[in-house]
DNA sequence: CTGAAAGCGCTTACAG
DNA sequence: CTGAAAGCGCTTACAG
């Protein structure tokens, strides 16, 4: 230990403070933290051992303006308060600290005044790349962030028409499964339950919706799709909604576009007397922390949160140091369908030859 | 517009191209910007002008150099994937960033290294202020956050023999009131299912549970406080316990510390039969999102997440800027019992004789 | 009211 | 292998 040590200092060492205990000059300091293996072993034992006595640590604004870097990542993302975009944020987190860069977290939550706030500092150079979590690039009135000459990375809602990385799962693949897993029990008779239309992911899995029925040659009833936007609210109305159809007419199962509808649909039919999985079963999507709490637990697709967060850092990280994305434009991960207890065979065999008759 | 506008230009503008561009020196350029009332109006619209056209946003490395400020806050969460800490996050980014700061979110994730280079982060002067939601003063091995001279203010969890400010709700008077509800139903045999007993939550919400039995003249049985730890699965062991005892020995009110216990025991008990709330009332804490949708819904306590953090992030904003506190080192903020589905008067009346004879 | 100049703490060619 | 020096983009006394 030196004469007085950083701990209890009242200013934090500087680069120069480090030199003069070293006897060297700040150009050999800055250099042995840099690159120690320039640096003579004397030299470097003598400058690490003044680093430690002073508790010095670089100085972060005056680096990065030096080298005209942020060392900082914005991601945007469409709800904070989201569990699922939580997780992916840990993800992010994990391996963006671990890689040096600090994160501003943009809650856009639906506020165009505080999207154009993070794009105009965004192009003020504020960030060395963003991740856009939020489905869409983000926009101010004035300002383009494709102009920004800023790495731009895409995760979760993929974008259309764009060609920056982006990592999501296989939308309509993983729909597609869900709903298979639904034909395979014996359900002929699968309503499904949608997000909004414009949204992208409630394209996407509605489209494997319709290819699942298709390879299982049951025709698609229009009227077996109802409509939701990812609320627990849409989905206690679509569970009245099925409540009204004559019990004859009513599907045996239910694919719904994400878990919070799929659970507030269950809530309902059961409070109405129906059972679930007995008289309806019930797929879910996305694998929410509660799709294994309720009653019963939900049969759901997983999606690899924090996996998509780290993938998608990753790519950032590649594309803001080499300049160049990876070999993949559109990585997309393995979801996984995660069997539980709102699932089961129809309890009076197959209707196949009815719905047939019934629809289209 | 002037000539060529800032959007599609290569390298972003700097405090010299405005002042180039209208005529003026980079001092003017500056004051025009932090305080226009000093300069004579025909040199602000200049100025502002060239602003404009050149689409100059100024460089925060540089300008935090020179001011010596970093106009980051690192907030520590003890894991960003809980859905409490994100609501709180929410309050706390709408008062910061409106007041111009950053955010650094520290998940320490139960992580003692990454803890350790946050508080190295800190006393190297990389934030100026601290939010502390981890219930900790954060540590590192040879680093102490009580000396890196940077304003701290605790929130959510309380943090004993500390004197820098904190914002929490009143654990004690809450869990009074949640417990006084079972008593106002007529319950006489209440148990409590507890949080670990190192929490200090946990201790002031058991010394609640115990004010309100004693105010209502009911002696505290000791087999009635249940072990948990805050987590589903521990509601759910308790729930099994509930389920051994002797149906006449079996309390009619619950009070479980926190909401995901609650709703472990609920599912556990409706599962063996029991009924909630004809047969047992249940209070939870907390006032997770989950609470509203679960079956029976849960009478729960809410706290002001989003309040916590935004009182707490102002009061941080007034140690940063004036160097002293508020006047109140601890504010208590109102939580408020949320009364839904899973509460009930007893069944059998009142069994306080019972009870009385079999306690204490 | 405005300008010239110093300086915040670093990094990095450029010499030697 | 090391040092002297320039410069990143700002803000702010200090003169005038």
């Amino acid at each position: 230990m030196a004469k007085r040590t950083g701990v209890t200092r009242q200013k934090a060492a500087k680069i120069a403070d480090v030199a003069r205990l070293a006897g060297v000059s700040v150009a050999t300091v800055s250099r042995t933290l840099a690159r120690p293996e320039v640096v003579i072993e004397e030299t470097r034992t003598r400058v690490l051992a003044a680093v430690r006595d002073t508790g010095y640590m670089p100085n972060i604004s005056a680096r990065n303006l030096r080298v005209r870097k942020t060392m900082v990542v914005l991601v945007a993302v469409p709800d904070i308060a989201n569990p699922f975009f939580a997780e992916v944020l840990q993800g992010i987190d994990d391996t963006l600290s671990a890689a040096g860069y600090g994160l501003i977290i943009a809650n856009l939550a639906g506020s165009p005044e505080k999207e154009a706030r993070y794009v105009d500092l965004i192009c003020a150079g504020q960030a060395d790349g963003v991740l856009l979590l939020c489905g869409h690039v983000m926009r101010s009135p004035d300002r383009d962030l494709r102009d920004a000459r800023v790495p731009l990375v895409a995760a979760c809602e993929y974008i259309p028409y764009e060609n920056f990385p982006q990592v999501t799962i296989d939308n309509v693949e993983t729909a597609r499964e869900a709903v298979r897993h639904l034909v395979d029990l014996g359900h002929t008779s699968i309503a499904y339950l949608s997000g909004p239309n414009s949204n992208i992911l409630e394209q996407q899995r509605l489209e494997g919706y319709r290819q699942a029925l298709r390879e299982a040659g049951i025709a698609v009833d229009a009227s077996l799709i109802l409509p939701g936007d990812f609320t627990f609210r849409t989905g206690v109305e679509a569970g009245r909604a099925l409540l009204t159809l004559d019990p004859a007419a009513r599907p045996t199962a239910l694919f719904a576009a994400n878990d919070e509808m799929a659970i507030g649909l269950i809530k309902t039919v059961h409070a109405a007397g129906l059972h679930v999985p007995d008289d309806l079963s019930v797929v879910g999507f996305d694998g929410i922390a509660y799709a294994d709490y309720c009653e019963p637990t939900l049969t759901t697709i997983v999606q690899p949160r924090r996996d998509l967060g780290a993938t998608a850092a990753a790519e950032l990280i590649t594309l803001m140091t080499t300049g160049k994305a990876g070999l993949r434009k559109h990585i997309k991960l393995p979801a996984k369908l995660m069997l539980r207890d709102s699932t089961r065979p129809p309890r009076k065999g197959p209707g196949r030859s009815f719905r047939i008759a019934r629809s289209g």
